[in-house]
DNA sequence: CGGTTTTTTGAAAGGGCTCAAGATCCGTGG
DNA sequence: CCACGGATCTTGAGCCCTTTCAAAAAACCG
């Protein structure tokens, strides 16, 4: 709620409407499956505390990470159209969920047009960044998909309404982000060596720190004008 | 409407406001810039005939073509959160598309439950595509990418409602589709030949055959299930 | 404190890129 | 209907970033 509230105000009905996603909870260990590909995707997610991500393998051995969750994201809302899960999520730490059911979106379609387009829009703005990504991963060298990475998730950690400030601690290793990136987890980890060389970020125990966020901009073009929603679009209520 | 037709019943009512998003038409030629980046994000298009894309520079003087868009798609829906376009859309072919006002989603929100509902999977399923793209792009060699975007667009084309045997008219230059898949024309132009000479496709005079789908299926893990969407939560109206 | 998971580092191989240049294709104007 | 110029497709050679394979050091966990 903290997350959604970042982008509009939200009347007190849409409040409510909300709060019966986060009713029950699950509780995860670091590296506990919460779901696997192909599973009926009978429910959907909100991530309350920890790191989660979504993954696959291809016939040839290497994985893919599609996706990053971070506390305060849904999970599988872009899979809802599928009977079936398009891949596993596993978590990346220690972490709860709130697990709520499909037909819950219903409720909001028919009653809140209002919450209905905000849902619309985090869907929508979801895809603006695994655009992003994509540019990333598809255009740029090690460092400057890694410096893109960073990057945005210091972005979005800020959004969720979490203090952030020059350091954050990862919860993912450097293999999980190779896979993430396109990148071998050895690769990660030379590249990972250059930009502390170059005094472009600083790593020590899983603890990750930006010390110069201009020059790890200027490696990877980012420009973090996404996080803003325009709602002037928005239906009253 | 026919694509969307392809995925649920639609009632009268819901047809109509269809149709308000098809009144006006542009008429483009090959090469024309649609909308600059950065430009303010007034309207959205429905593609009525022609391949469209959407692109962008990066400093290093590489392209990334983020989508391609073939009749029937939406454009800009996953945009609409920004004020701002996140990346130039050019016409890959001549082709027409039906401008409408950002508003007029206003307005099936509003009226619509059901055909929100089914806005909103046609945009999750786009992000299901793309994240297999993701997939592809990030985690196969040249050969598996050029399969995997080859059976999409096949797809694709599939649902629009065409008649689409086991040929199709590629309306973009191997540069072009190496922009897309992170690749240069150069090699695209390579490893064509080379599926050629291994007899999964054919290809001349800009007419791309699958001459062995299932050949070309094995390279790139690709499946098809995504088309089909789960409506069972649908609202009623 | 022992086992597992991560991080590091080296050397060699490979897929895709760059640079270059010719051949083709195609729309346009005469 | 033909000629011209730009776009697109081909092909060759050498280079570079990233991967592989291997193995040791560190860090983490119960």
């Amino acid at each position: 709620m903290a997350k959604l509230g970042h982008y509009t105000d939200l009347g007190n009905a849409d409040r409510l409407l909300l709060q019966d996603f986060e009713k029950e909870e699950l509780t995860f260990k670091k590296r506990d499956l919460v779901r696997r590909e192909g599973e009926p995707t009978r429910s959907l997610f909100v991530v309350k505390r920890g790191w989660f991500f979504g993954h696959s393998m291809l016939p040839s051995g290497k994985r893919q990470v599609h996706r990053v969750f971070l506390p305060g994201d849904f999970i599988g809302t872009h899979e809802i159209v599928c009977a079936e899960a398009t891949y596993d999520i596993s978590a990346a730490s220690d972490g709860v969920l709130c697990p709520f059911d499909k037909s819950g979106l219903k409720v909001v379609f028919t009653r809140s047009p209002r919450l209905t387009a905000l849902l619309y829009s985090i869907e929508a703005l979801d895809q603006v960044t695994q655009d992003d990504r994509l540019r990333a991963v598809s255009r740029m060298d090690a460092a400057g998909r890694l410096a893109h990475f960073f990057l945005q998730m210091f972005s979005r950690l800020r959004i969720s309404g979490e203090q952030v400030g020059r350091s954050i601690r990862l919860e993912m290793s450097q293999e999980l982000i190779g896979d993430t990136l396109g990148l071998t987890g050895i690769h990660v980890n030379r590249t990972l060596k250059q930009l502390s060389d170059e005094g472009l970020i600083e790593l020590s125990a899983g603890v990750l720190t930006l010390t110069d966020e201009a020059g790890l901009k200027a490696l990877c073009d980012f420009d973090d004008m996404h996080y803003r929603i325009d709602t002037s679009w928005f239906p009253d209520t």
